[in-house]
DNA sequence: CTGAAAGCGCTTACAG
DNA sequence: CTGAAAGCGCTTACAG
């Protein structure tokens, strides 16, 4: 049989409640020193854990935050979700809460499902995971319930009052423009997802003003592009740069996109005997990759797709307090990962390797 | 304010305990057609979800399946993790369970966790994930609770009662030498990881045994080595093999280790002016492989990471049901997926790429 | 076939 | 400073 809060105090001979006031804490019970101490003792030597079940029913709190998604297929998606609930969970630990992990395939179940929870009170708040599209229903539904919560992505126009987090999009796109910029790049191709998402637009837009900013006019437009992830598509962008005169010839480019644009890029440059270089004077390239990135011929900067589990990580010392003590600072975080040189085979792209 | 069970019963005009009675559609309790019609009715208008806790607290179950593991560093482990709280979640949630995660850094912390959520009565069974050295301990600790759970790995020696689920390694790179085998090679070197780990025992044993059957003879040992996931230690091996005279040299490679053991293969053979191929006559290559996975120059047949997911999957006809339901049958599931050719750039593996 | 009552294991005012 | 009592919202025997 579990142990109860009446065994324990039993136990020591104290009654029920105060067991339970010297066990949470609570500041207006007193209790000797000694008394506290047995007490501790007491629950510690019958190993006992409250309830969660009866604590939760007679306080009204759980003490379980739960995370929320509609499931994405594809193997970008499935990346950008590793970590994450190690991270999440990581962190509730160590506040005392517990993580529930809610996923479906439609948003209508997600919806479902955020209307169950809480009614039947199963959580204290939620996170919010996933595009703009389906996050947004979800926020305006939990606003309607009043369940306080935190979402992944930018949603500081309609929702600016929303605790809120996502990656530094524009950033990280100046921080590659300045990268190539310092090598002395002046033609510097971008390439990126096709325009549907947010954080797509933001990745663009993060290039087209530190284009401007940086080498003071805003940069042609043939030289921005977008593809899927795949090979086909990147490398119908990549050869008509490379086939463009040289005076013409984008020297670098802005990597918006996933791994098979710098798949395509360096198998183009290589069928020309290029490869990727740091050094001024060559073709170079900075930008994002997905978690799983080698490069085969040349060097380049990427952010890594590791850079995912750090923006979990950030939601900790603010959002998550946030959304669990209803402090009211930091309500919108912005991530900005660091530029790191990408792994690469290092293998040589002579002329040769023409295919 | 949220709608309880009094609310609908009052709504219909019955009492709260047929109400309960004819929601949970317990057989032992009589209403006509018309009165579960209209309760059904009503708490659908108020939207009404019983409080997960009162239920918990006075039935006894929680509806709620937890996920505990130590968290593993390295991308391998992190990649083999994707997917499958998502496979999890998809499946409790059709038999209307919660699923609730609990990770932490260091054994001991689940440990405690386990005996925690145990005694607190937080789940009603658990789902154990990672290495068997932590999995064990954790797995007889569940016993001694006696609390149902499915646990990941290859327990069938000393727990052969355990509900446990792993790939069938054994099979898989059986699958793979057979593969390399029908394209006609004899000499046929393995490449795995350091042998630290069940599965990676379990891996070379598979092609042990399919060699001496489909070959008729024990692997000569200079055509077994390992090293761990990076570049430097496999191409080592590989180089060693491709030094080989001739007629010792072998033709091809079965593969028990991660991505860069296939990037040192290829880039080894690429230095030769060869790349791996699927014809008879050329170097060739099976077995596992990370996530994300794509080839530079050749062709091969690889099992994808992506088949983790399926892992988790495989649980749900039995395991899952075993350990909710406390079902018999369906004590240990083994797992063979697909060899799949695997994705590559194709490009051109001249003498040219000499490095 | 139906409803009143007890109970699940806590917490929290509220009297002593 | 301490303990008896009510209550959280359900479910489940158990009488009518």
């Amino acid at each position: 049989m579990r142990t109860r809060l009446k065994d324990v105090a039993e136990r020591v001979q104290l009654s029920p409640a105060l067991v339970s006031g010297v066990l949470n804490g609570r500041a207006n019970v007193w209790a000797s020193e000694d008394t506290r101490a047995r007490v501790l003792e007491a629950a510690r030597e019958l190993n006992y854990h409250p309830s969660t079940a009866a604590k939760a029913l007679s306080n009204g709190r759980t003490n379980t935050v739960a995370l929320v998604y509609r499931r994405l297929s594809g193997t970008a998606y499935r990346l950008a979700y590793t970590g994450l609930v190690d991270a999440f969970s990581e962190q509730l630990q160590a506040r005392g809460y517990d993580l529930m992990v809610s996923n479906f395939a439609t948003e209508e179940e997600v919806l479902a499902q955020i209307r169950r929870m809480a009614n039947a009170h199963a959580c204290d708040a939620m996170i919010l995971w996933g595009r703009e599209a389906d996050t947004e229903p979800q926020g305006e539904l939990l606003d309607s319930l009043n369940i306080p919560f935190l979402v992944k992505g930018r949603h500081e126009k309609k929702h600016p009052e929303w605790r809120q987090i996502d990656f530094d999009h524009e950033g990280m796109m100046r921080q590659a423009v300045e990268q190539v910029v310092s090598l002395g790049h002046r033609r510097i191709a971008y390439l990126g997802f096709p325009l549907e998402e947010a954080f797509v637009r933001a990745l663009r837009r993060g290039y087209v003003e530190a284009h401007e900013r940086l080498l003071g006019f805003a940069p042609d437009v043939q030289y921005m592009d977008s593809s899927e992830d795949d090979l086909e598509g990147n490398s119908q962008c990549v050869e008509q740069w490379l086939s463009l005169p040289e005076d013409q010839r984008p020297t670098a480019f802005v990597i918006g996109s996933g791994n098979y644009a710098w798949h395509a890029l360096e198998a183009s440059l290589a069928r020309r005997g290029h490869a990727l270089s740091q050094q001024p004077g060559g073709y170079s390239a900075a930008g994002i990759a997905s978690y799983y990135f080698t490069l085969s011929f040349g060097e380049a900067m990427a952010y890594q797709g590791i850079e995912i589990d750090n923006l979990a990580q950030q939601a900790s010392p603010g959002l998550l307090d946030a959304i669990l003590c209803g402090h009211e600072e930091h309500r919108i975080v912005r991530f900005l990962p660091s530029l790191t040189p990408a792994p690469t085979l290092g293998l040589n792209a002579g002329p040769g390797g023409q295919a």
